[in-house]
DNA sequence: ACTAACTTGCACAGTAATGTGCAACATAAC
DNA sequence: GTTATGTTGCACATTACTGTGCAAGTTAGT
């Protein structure tokens, strides 16, 4: 039935191609195959082998980068809706800069529903947070809960694929950004990061 | 030399096939000449009597679509940062049709150049009223200036191309999130939008 | 009503991309 | 060292698009 392990090399083709997959379409969301398997020093031919078709090849950068990002939600775990929010833009910050795929792919309408699909739970944590922020008085209130939800989503969105990520301090102003979203003032949120130093410079293991 | 006026019927169509593509384009940056043509009404074949190629259309657009809205930074002339920055958001709202086609194109690598050198005036005038902000204690000064004038420009074009018009008071969420993004507390903006109620409900002549 | 201006469909050439079949070659695994 | 597994180049069919030429039609302007 199930025939027998690749082969060492083998794998690590297919490793090198969605490497290759991800870096070339973050920059262009319709990088051709033959590039793609070019800067993955393959041949067109030999991407077919390990992906049916750029379908398939897509798909699976999507579900396994989804992944990555909805794992992040549950390591976010603070009370104060304020730090939870600024904690779980920075782990998506410092992911994002190695994959900004999401953003990418994103723009293309053929795979915006399963990218947003794939994401729901991030999603589902991120609206939780935003009513619990809200009830709290902690957030801002002059918006619906949903409206403030997406509203987040979408500025995050852009911040972490469009800021440059060599800037000094680049996670921080991106943390500051979705913290001004939610209705913080920029004096707030200054204080907040003072004192939980930790949350933009986590490099993590 | 100069031939004569174009006939009333081709100068209409003309138009159209501008309007037309406008829409499909910033629905799809890719959209084909065929698809702009025959959603204008017209043969494949007339658009290329209007155009040269598609690069003329492209161009014309970014050129007119940029001149609309350079020119709403001249209209704006209050002394206060925080209002001027309010007032711009909301006209740059209203003329969301061609800002959408703005971020459209900007996305597609070949004529993010171009968009961006049209939009220079705009683009000075944000930078010109940031640095202002900054100065009389009204904006942020968590970063620096430039990077402060490129997060509203990103933002800016981010909620006014992905938020849904047809939304309650769609208008004024835009403009809050600008506010906040400066780095006014959503109470701030709250309190400043209530004092100014023109901002959010100008429709013009 | 006449004419220049405009529109259209069709045929055509050119380009770029996807995806497949196949034979020759390379090499990891045993 | 043998062999199954993997890689490659090439040819090929297919699709989708751009841009042009031309002859036949339609229509605005006078």
């Amino acid at each position: 039935m199930t025939s027998r392990a690749p082969r060492s090399d083998a794998q690590a083709n297919r490793a090198g191609i969605l490497a290759a997959a991800r870096t070339a379409l973050s920059a262009d969301p319709h990088a051709s195959i033959d590039v793609i398997a070019r800067s993955a020093g393959l041949s067109r031919r030999t991407l077919y082998g390990h992906f049916a078709d750029r379908e398939a090849l897509l798909r699976e950068l999507i579900v396994t980068g989804a992944q990555r990002f909805n794992a992040l939600a549950d390591a976010v775990t603070d009370d104060d809706a304020r730090l939870a929010l600024a904690r779980l833009a920075a782990l998506l910050w410092h992911e994002a800069a190695h994959v900004q795929l999401a953003a990418a792919l994103a723009l293309d309408e053929a795979h915006v529903e399963q990218t947003a699909e794939a994401l729901a739970p991030l999603r589902q944590a991120v609206a939780a947070l935003v009513r619990r922020g809200q009830l709290d008085g902690s957030f801002r209130t002059d918006m619906p809960d949903a409206m403030l939800a997406r509203l987040i989503e979408e500025v995050s969105r852009t911040v972490v694929s469009r800021t440059d990520a060599s800037a000094p301090d680049a996670a921080g102003v991106a943390v500051r950004t979705v913290l001004s979203i939610a209705g913080l003032s920029w004096r707030e949120a200054d204080t907040l990061l003072a004192a939980h130093p930790d949350i933009t410079t986590e490099v993590s293991a």
